[in-house]
DNA sequence: AAAGTGACTGTTA
DNA sequence: TTAACAGCCACTT
């Protein structure tokens, strides 16, 4: 079976290095789906907040900020409190120096990386 | 099956 | 710096 779409998303946020940030847009291009950064936002979603395996808290939108939204449920709060967590410095607005904490995986390791399974 | 929805984005004003 | 908009993808009605 080749791997889902969801499978290879959480593969690739699963590789982003605590205190980094990447972009829902970025996430779904090293996954191999490039234009699909609402797909990004919908599976992340639907993973437990409570579940940290998956460092889905690192991921933002590509304006450098927390996707804050009612539908939710506290969520967007409970990631900013888990990146200050980390060290980056999250505004009340949910904003943050996305140029200076984001991920530049190497491609290629990325590649490898889906391709290991 | 068409229409609505959302943790998105790049462009434009 | 915002804000509105049109495209975007997959899922749900």
């Amino acid at each position: 079976m080749p791997p889902t779409a969801e499978q290879n998303i959480l593969r690739v946020t699963a590789m982003i290095p605590r205190g980094c940030v990447t972009t829902y847009g970025r996430v779904a291009e090293l996954a191999g789906y490039f234009g699909a950064a609402r797909q990004v936002g919908w599976v992340l979603h639907r993973q437990d907040p409570a579940n940290t395996t998956i460092p889905w808290h690192r991921v933002v939108n590509a304006t450098g900020a927390i996707s804050m939204s009612a539908g939710r449920n506290g969520s967007d709060w409970i990631q900013r409190e888990l990146l200050l967590g980390e060290g980056i410095p999250v505004d009340r607005s949910g904003r943050l120096p996305l140029r200076t904490y984001l991920w530049t995986p190497d491609p290629l390791q990325v590649f490898q990386a889906l391709a290991d399974g």
